[in-house]
DNA sequence: TCTGGGGTCCTAGGACCC
DNA sequence: TCTGGGGTCCTAGGACCC
């Protein structure tokens, strides 16, 4: 089973009450699989493929369309668990969070198997559970043991069980990195390891490079943060077919209109309000622009953001075909914040 | 008939200020 | 007729993550 895509497909009910469901040989379209069971995997396909792809591979998987709605309440339900158990915990996305385990009173193993047990009950999901001494040991670890291990590593560990393994299971080694890795005849994080911090500076920018050095020896000091801000808002969209200016003005138009109404909505929902507005472009050929705008005084109106949009717009060379539209707001400030400053300023000059 | 959507963080150049 | 030394803000792009 993979789920991908939209209600199009979703399970029809037959006459005699069973559910009738599509395969992935019928899906039409520009998506991506969200995921795929392991049997599915099992056959090539996995999370990120594009579905018509993986519908050459595993043509006759159940497929499912994906349902955000869902999945958040399954996802509070997952978090509210861990929190019963460990209150400490920072979100990391739908389905992942760090818990900082140091505080409580416990063997880490049996905080482990309570966490295990309380999202099971809470949500019948199976879930798998790294715990060492940092956040990116504990997300690697994570990783060994799928589905449903708990896995513990120690520092002591990191010869034997962390060093073998490939770079790119690292958390911040991206397809990018590993690739300069790989060229530099690196493809285990031992071997990075192996390297010293001048060498990696050298390599891969000082920030970077002294990052990989302390990465590969397990070292990580980030605190488990329990609350952030929101740092931008953003809605976008794959169109169904690329449009062009010349012949899909009014479409374009009433795409970005839509997509500023969103991110207006949002912003409001969630109570903040923007001053740099921005836009994406996607062409045919996958080039990708942006462009932004910085305003005077931050804002939250879909008429002000499309306003803003439509400047961005301006700056951009619309000659080849458009295949996504998005839009962005940041330098967010909370909406009940901006009401309360003074619309006074003062100037103090010394001279 | 290749390649989603919503994010964060980093870099780098230029404008501008003192 | 040679070219400071901070600093912040803005913009654009890119790597990476779930």
């Amino acid at each position: 089973m993979v789920v991908a895509g939209h209600r199009a497909h979703a399970p029809r009910l037959k006459q005699d009450g069973t559910l009738a469901f599509s395969r992935l040989k019928e899906y039409v379209g520009r998506g991506v699989l969200t995921t795929a069971t392991y049997e599915a995997r099992a056959l090539g396909v996995h999370s990120g493929m594009p579905a018509m792809k993986a519908a050459r591979l595993a043509p006759d998987a159940v497929l499912l369309p994906v349902n955000f709605e869902l999945y958040r309440r399954f996802s509070r339900l997952f978090k509210d668990a861990v929190r019963s158990v460990s209150p400490i915990v920072e979100d990391i996305g739908i389905d992942e969070v760090y818990a900082d385990v140091s505080g409580l009173d416990q063997d880490s193993t049996e905080i482990a198997c309570r966490l295990r047990t309380a999202v099971f009950e809470a949500t019948g999901l199976t879930c798998s559970v790294g715990l060492a001494p940092n956040k990116l040991l504990a997300k690697l670890c994570s990783d060994i043991q799928k589905p449903n291990g708990i896995t513990t590593i120690t520092m002591d560990d990191i010869p034997t069980k962390i060093w073998p393994m490939p770079a790119h299971r690292v958390n911040g080694i991206g397809p990018k990195a590993s690739a300069k890795l790989a060229s530099l005849g690196i493809t285990t994080i031992g071997e990075i390891a192996e390297r010293d911090e001048a060498w990696l500076a050298e390599n891969f920018g000082r920030r970077y490079g002294l990052w990989l050095f302390r990465a590969s020896h397990g070292i990580d000091e980030r605190p488990v943060v329990t609350y952030s801000e929101p740092v931008s808002m953003s809605r976008e969209t794959t169109l169904e077919r690329n449009l062009h200016v010349r012949s899909d003005r009014e479409e374009l138009g009433q795409v970005l209109t839509r997509l500023c109404e969103q991110v207006a909505s949002d912003l409001q929902r969630r109570g903040y309000i923007g001053r740099t507005i921005g836009i994406k472009l996607r062409f045919d050929d996958f080039m990708t622009v942006t462009r932004d705008l910085t305003l005077p005084k931050p804002i939250s109106e879909a008429t002000a953001l499309r306003r803003a949009a439509g400047q961005c717009l301006l700056r951009v060379d619309l000659t080849r075909d458009i295949r996504l539209l998005g839009v962005r707001a940041s330098a967010l400030e909370r909406a009940d914040a901006f009401k309360d400053q003074s619309p006074e300023q003062l100037t103090l000059d010394l001279g």
